[in-house]
DNA sequence: TTTTTGTGTTTACAAATGTAAACAATAGAG
DNA sequence: CTCTATTGTTTACATTTGTAAACACAAAAA
């Protein structure tokens, strides 16, 4: 899915179920795009599957076949897929600090965190040249 | 940086200093390309002024000009930043559970957490339609 | 000094993406 | 039952990306 289906995406997730002319409507209201842009979008991620559709009177009706959390986790997992090993807890930690978390979610985390303490490993290493060994000259 | 520079500044970025045969070589150990591949990345990262060189007798030796964790920052931060507010926190924590992280980062991050924890709002609103309201049906 | 060869640069080209106009089909209006 | 307007589909085209061959030029070797 590439960044503008994504933002076409988000407006599907969160009214499930839309027809292009309110996809349309809303989507104008955030981005300067053409009917026609849009219109190839929802086209575009029908052919992918990411939507199905379902005629309704003249116009048709989308909805998603990929909950937006599926989505979400694996474009979160295969962007840190990309980074180095060591460095990943440091992105994590830097991204905590620029975002708005509810206490809920907060507290979610620190439970995950308290239960993966107890067998973390003291160091990760860097694994950017894969040469099994920890590739990384400074190591923290 | 696309997917694919990213793969060869992670080498460069972790040799710091290393001439292009250098590059071609380890990066042929990852990934089945050409020399010429490897050549184009290097030409356009250097283009993009994301790398710099200085020539040293028959080769260039090339050296990041961004440190990896500024440019990891921002691709993480970028990537969020189309994410949907009410979700990013379920989207962090099921990272979290499947990374490998240090004790020294979990630490770290729960310092951060318990900070954030005191005045964190007990709900996020969703902005995926930008309505200004908590655009999504389901509140949690 | 000429030849060779190792490097960076140019050019190439298909696929994906952003952006949009033109077209076709069909539901609703008259 | 025809006409029109709406909405999905085709076609279009520039840019970026993945992948790589061809080329030019400067060192090193002969």
């Amino acid at each position: 899915m590439t960044p503008s289906e994504w933002e076409v995406m988000r407006i599907i997730w969160t009214k499930r179920s839309i027809s292009s002319l309110d996809v349309i409507e809303v989507m104008q209201r955030k981005r300067d795009w053409s009917e026609s842009t849009i219109k190839t979008l929802l086209g575009r991620l029908t052919k992918k599957n990411i939507l199905a559709t379902t005629k309704e009177g003249r116009h048709f009706n989308y909805r998603p076949t990929v909950p937006e959390t599926t989505a979400m986790d694996k474009t979160v997992a295969e962007l840190f897929q990309h980074l180095c090993d060591m460095k990943k807890g440091a992105g994590i930690i830097n991204l905590l600090a620029k975002l708005n978390l509810s206490k809920g979610d907060i507290e979610r985390m620190q439970a995950q965190l308290d239960k993966k303490l107890k067998d973390a490993p003291s160091t990760i290493n860097c694994n950017c040249l894969s040469s099994g060994k920890n590739d990384c000259y400074i190591t923290d």
